[in-house]
DNA sequence: GAAATTACGTCAACAGTACTGACGTAATCC
DNA sequence: GGATTACGTCAGTACTGTTGACGTAATTTC
């Protein structure tokens, strides 16, 4: 490669690749995944005037109604500064209401309106669009198999968090509307 | 209970689940693996004052060694502003070159410098072991089907940048010059 | 060869989301 | 009653993204 030269840089053309053993094909496909996944709803978001912070809170108080700001915060693993804006302009347009804690008046739980579930919804569809049309794509036979694998994705001691999910609901409640 | 009321919002206690036919489980998931997928280079940036943006130039710059800043421009899809940043900030510290385009002299040719194929690796480990150990903990035999089904989350008309990688550099043109 | 276009760098201004640290208030715990 | 907790809020800052405009050098077009 002649190479002869001080610290200073000298241009590497060969391009990097699984010679180290890493998988970077599965890193980049990875990003490109989560940037085409996450712009379908931002296209919504955009008419609100929300970004993708208003979209996780309101996917969270949705998918855990009456969760506390405390628990919300453990969570999105942001603090609580980041949080309190968002979350403000989400109660004052009437997406999600607070509820003084029943136990502990200091609480204030955090449930979703008629509003704030119809635009979770409406920013999730796209978004379930989007996977069913790639595990038919993928010939992806078992949804479980992808489940299973983004599921080992997380950290470990974080786990607990997604497994709060009510699963029990799916007994599918009232009528259609 | 006792639910009528004006359009003011009124908490909805119910958790949103499956029942419209979407697929929560999934959209939790990737935001989690995610999230803790960008946390591992995440705390070797901060030793270098970096952050995610530097990262993907960083890896780009080394997975297509030779692009163009329109080219980088392209696969990012960020804006030339975004881009001038931390791009400025990697080649003064010597982690990019920049080579004047041959065929075009307005061109600047990117590429890493061994610091900077460094610094991908060591930002590339740490996520790439976080995969591997997800494919074996998740049972998936075949990492081609985690790999099929991200590339078929990626918009359809922007696979082309994907498999823009290397590896099978020859038999591409067709005798252009 | 002059004019238009292209590739890139840069300046200014601004938005969204994240951070830290500090302070205040009400409620609960001990 | 004092300490702690849950929450809200103020101030300041960092990173990453945006749009628009302008300048320069190189290439292309006529």
């Amino acid at each position: 490669m002649t190479d002869r030269s001080p610290a200073t840089g000298k241009p590497i053309r060969t391009a990097i690749s699984d010679e180290d053993g890493i998988d970077f094909a599965i890193i980049e496909l990875f990003f490109f995944a989560y940037r085409d996944f996450t712009s379908d709803p931002d296209q919504i978001l955009a008419d609100y005037g929300f970004g993708r912070a208003h979209h996780r809170v309101l996917h969270f108080v949705n998918r855990r109604p009456g969760l506390t700001v405390a628990e919300l915060l453990d969570v999105l693993k942001i603090t609580k500064q980041s949080l309190a804006r968002v979350l403000k302009q989400l109660i004052d347009t009437d997406h999600i209401v607070q509820v003084q804690g029943p136990r502990d008046r200091r609480q204030r739980e955090l449930y979703p309106t008629a509003k704030g579930r119809a635009l979770a919804l409406a920013l999730a569809r796209p978004q379930s669009r989007r996977i069913r049309a790639a595990l038919e794509d993928s010939g992806t036979t078992e949804r479980a198999s992808i489940e299973r694998f983004l599921e080992a994705m997380v950290n470990p001691e974080l786990r607990a968090q997604i497994n709060i999910v009510p699963a029990q609901t799916s007994g599918k409640k009232n009528g259609d509307h």
